[in-house]
DNA sequence: TTATAAATAATAATCATTATCGATTGACAC
DNA sequence: GTGTCAATCGATAATGATTATTATTTATAA
């Protein structure tokens, strides 16, 4: 964890932006929080607790810079909020989500599964593709199992 | 186009809703741009046209009533708006796109291309997938022959 | 026609996000 | 150390998309 901190110091850094106390409480609580989909408030209140004079703005400003060096991913799963995810160090592309609409849980898949298809599109459509969304909705495995959903 | 509203207007009485004169403007207004990815805004000002007296909140309603009946799909490209795009008829899965990071153009593929992947993600995830979104960002044909972009 | 429920227009309210602005901080020159 | 400058910050106002409210209108059917 303090390696990957490390890391995106010298990334902040390289673009002459520092990795200020709050900027670093934020990075902290994103990495604690990896498995999750945070919200710039979610965020805002769990940074709290480390750095209890932050203000919102400044989560606000920290995330889109963190959006803007590609540390990480601005996502929205259509319920008016912008979640934020950090992107796997050396991941070539954005992991994957499955949202569940029985329960709301969001799983991630971090195995590519496009490059089939970005290989066709950047063939058939003749577009340089930088980078790529790809959520599916529907009943996870957790829901799945709790009652047999025989239904289309 | 008439034989497609006389569709949708069945549609919505088998759920117990009217076509009402708004709401077959506000429909109108969406076969008419199908190739756009419209905002709500958007549809308000274009349905002006038709009907004046029409409120943004009528807008809004409608368009939510015909996502709920998956007649339109809502889809967000990170920009602040939800857009709205007509459900293609008879499709069994939610068409793609492609966002041009350059000029911001919105292009559409019919063609499925996930069917793979859904069978993977089906079978070892254990999630049963009901819809999908997969959204490209990256540089479109048109841009793409403007300037030749060889970094990266 | 009259009762009733659905739908509407106008507009107020909400909520996430962004902009503003004065204060603070840190790096560096002197 | 002190001054200067730019980056950053906290507080909060402003914005803009969306939703809720409410009184009114419309459609439907007895």
């Amino acid at each position: 964890m303090e390696k990957r901190l490390e890391r995106i110091k010298k990334h902040l850094h390289s673009q002459s932006y520092k990795l200020t106390p709050q900027r670093e409480a934020t990075v902290r609580v994103l990495l604690e929080h990896e498995e999750d989909h945070l919200s710039a408030e979610d965020v805002y209140l769990l940074v709290k607790d480390k750095a209890p004079e932050i203000g919102l703005a400044t989560v606000y400003r920290t995330l889109e810079l963190l959006a803007e060096l590609k540390i990480v991913d601005k996502i929205n799963f259509g319920d008016g909020v912008s979640r934020f995810d950090l992107r796997q160090e050396g991941a070539a592309h954005f992991h994957h989500h499955l949202v569940c609409i029985e329960c709301g849980a969001v799983d991630e898949i971090q195995e590519d599964l496009l490059g089939d298809v970005e290989e066709i599109v950047e063939r058939d459509w003749n577009f340089k593709i930088k980078d790529h969304r790809l959520t599916f909705h529907g009943i996870c495995h957790r829901c799945h199992g709790n009652k047999e959903t025989n239904n289309e």
